[in-house]
DNA sequence: ATCGGTATCGATAACGTTTTCGAGTCACTC
DNA sequence: GAGTGACTCGAAAACGTTATCGATACCGAT
């Protein structure tokens, strides 16, 4: 900025008004900065800048990891900040397999007081927002809390996936749930529950088990399900990764999906699609949670008046995992 | 951070040595400020930290939006910089569409006197490197130039997707090149006409046109060839979106896929999985590549010598939109 | 000739860190 | 008991920006 300042002949405090457009420099003055600026490729830093006005017009998106759960928000979120005088920017503190817990709470004390005007923050566990800081969460671990939330609305779609099913003429049905520390999992979990006690269908509690939501978890959970002597016909996985893995763990016994074991996840992350046989699944309209969850944090902002908490529907996706009984 | 030093009884000063582990510091002292920052929650402002020291153990990548393609590129450095000791900085622009060029220079400056330490820049144009700020570009527009390089061998795929149509028993195939400003579609085309060349048929040049990458501009490209008296039996598209849109526009021809046409796409982008018929098409190993730009990155960082331009093998997916001539 | 008002600009403090360097304390040595 | 060195700590400057406020120049009006 000195340099701009040193060539177009003004001070720094000069060129500053005419970056940011403030009153009270001479229309020629105005003219012959920005001729300089454009011509030296001048661009403001961004953390000199925050670090003195608190406000920077770049809205951040906090993750652990750049998988696709959350790569998936944030091609929505992109999608939504276009246009809107926003820069985004998204930020991992890239701890690896988010070994340490807090990452969301860190990330945010490190890029919130400066940098950042707001943020988005996929999945945090706690989470004690800085007053006149605005964040809203994705799919919380805790379920809707304090904070403005963007879920999908898991228990209706674990009826669905779990009443699709039941209409393929399946009695014996298992679940593999995921973590217990986590709202999704529970939701999943009871609207499986649901749909069976409406179906009048008794759950038989030896072939619901915690699968963790990871694939080795989830693969050891499913081997344990498949060599009961009356094993499930049908398995609702918590999770796409956990069906795909439950389909390996079935092909290795010797069984073929979906002629001797109908599999159904959640989510439809990009993998399902690809498997083979590809797998039936329940969607999570992951783009779009992106983009409402960057809006909400806009308007919050803005200071918009509004519902701050969105649950988003999830939907069948019908694949070629799952065939009738019999 | 004053904050802290009151708190602790101790000055900013030597707060700050205890976080950077500095030397000079009595052992009491130490643990009585780490207990303090613990109990307060303290994290350092990136903003501030950058601004002073110039080194944060920050990497940033840098794209024009957060698409399919930038995204995988983005999982594939997220996995790499897991326990290197470096967090990963995500930044766009966000001018939707990529409107302003030079978008790639100006989130540099932005960001690059402060807050990053390097920088792997997605598919830029114009690059003239800060010196003693390294970056590393990944498929930049104008081919390997200066710069260090991540790319994929578009001449090498080129040559594969033709000489599968060659194989299948085709000879009239047309090409829907991608924008000539880019290298990499220049390369597609080059690779398409050595493979002709060198089965010794001939190109006709009616049935080579430009697309421009986009879908609705390969969509025009794709209805002109098709409706030509002797229409190509065999399409390679110079990216997937153009195989996708081509495919498209041959069904609303009343053409079916791939009896009355093969297509052919480039990129293996998860969408090209999902359409009907699933699209055959050349895998360009993104993931990969992000993870070898910043491994590239850091070790130019560190100094390490190396060499400076990567390329990677591409690869034939076979799906179901080719099927033999007659 | 003086004054008030307006338009324009620059000096300067502040933001939260890191780094340098000098000052203070203490134990030891001669 | 004074000098020496090792160890610990804090004052202050600097990074690049923005906001405040005072300085200057010029104009027209009294």
């Amino acid at each position: 900025m000195s340099d701009v300042a040193r060539t177009a002949g003004v001070s720094v405090a000069t060129v500053s008004k005419v970056v940011n457009g403030r009153y009270g420099v001479a229309q020629a003055t105005v003219e012959r900065v920005q001729q300089v600026i454009h011509e030296l490729g001048y661009e403001a830093s961004l953390g000199a800048q925050s670090l003195r006005s608190h406000r920077t017009n770049v809205l951040g998106i906090l993750v652990a990891e750049f998988e696709p759960f959350s790569t998936e928000l944030l091609k929505g979120a992109s999608r939504e900040v276009a246009g809107s005088g926003y820069q985004l920017l998204a930020y991992s503190s890239g701890d690896g397999e988010g070994a340490a817990i807090g990452w969301e709470r860190r990330s945010l004390a490190r890029l919130s007081g400066t940098l950042i005007d707001g943020a988005v923050i996929v999945t945090p566990t706690v989470i004690e927002t800085k007053q006149g800081f605005h964040v809203v969460a994705v799919d919380p671990h805790t379920g809707p809390s304090g904070l403005p939330t963007v879920d999908s609305d898991n228990f209706a779609g674990a009826v669905l996936a779990t009443n699709y099913l039941l209409s393929l003429g399946h009695r014996r049905i298992g679940h593999i749930s995921g973590r217990p520390d986590l709202e999704s999992a529970r939701l999943r979990e009871a609207g499986f529950r649901k749909a069976m006690a409406d179906a009048d269908v008794a759950v038989d509690e030896r072939i619901v088990r915690v699968g963790g939501f990871r694939t080795e978890s989830a693969a050891g959970t499913a081997a344990a399900l498949l060599s009961l002597p009356d094993r499930p016909t049908a398995i609702f996985a918590g999770n796409d990764l956990s069906a795909i893995s439950t389909m390996d763990v079935a092909r290795s016994m010797g069984l073929t999906v979906p002629d001797d074991l109908s599999v159904i996840g959640f989510d439809n992350v990009p993998e399902s699609a690809l498997v083979n046989p590809p797998l039936t699944t329940i969607m999570q309209p992951l783009q779009r949670m992106g983009a409402e969850a960057l809006r909400l944090l806009i308007d919050l902002i803005a200071g918009v008046e509004r519902d701050t908490h969105i649950r988003l529907p999830t939907e069948l996706v019908v694949r070629a995992s799952c065939r009738p009984y019999r």
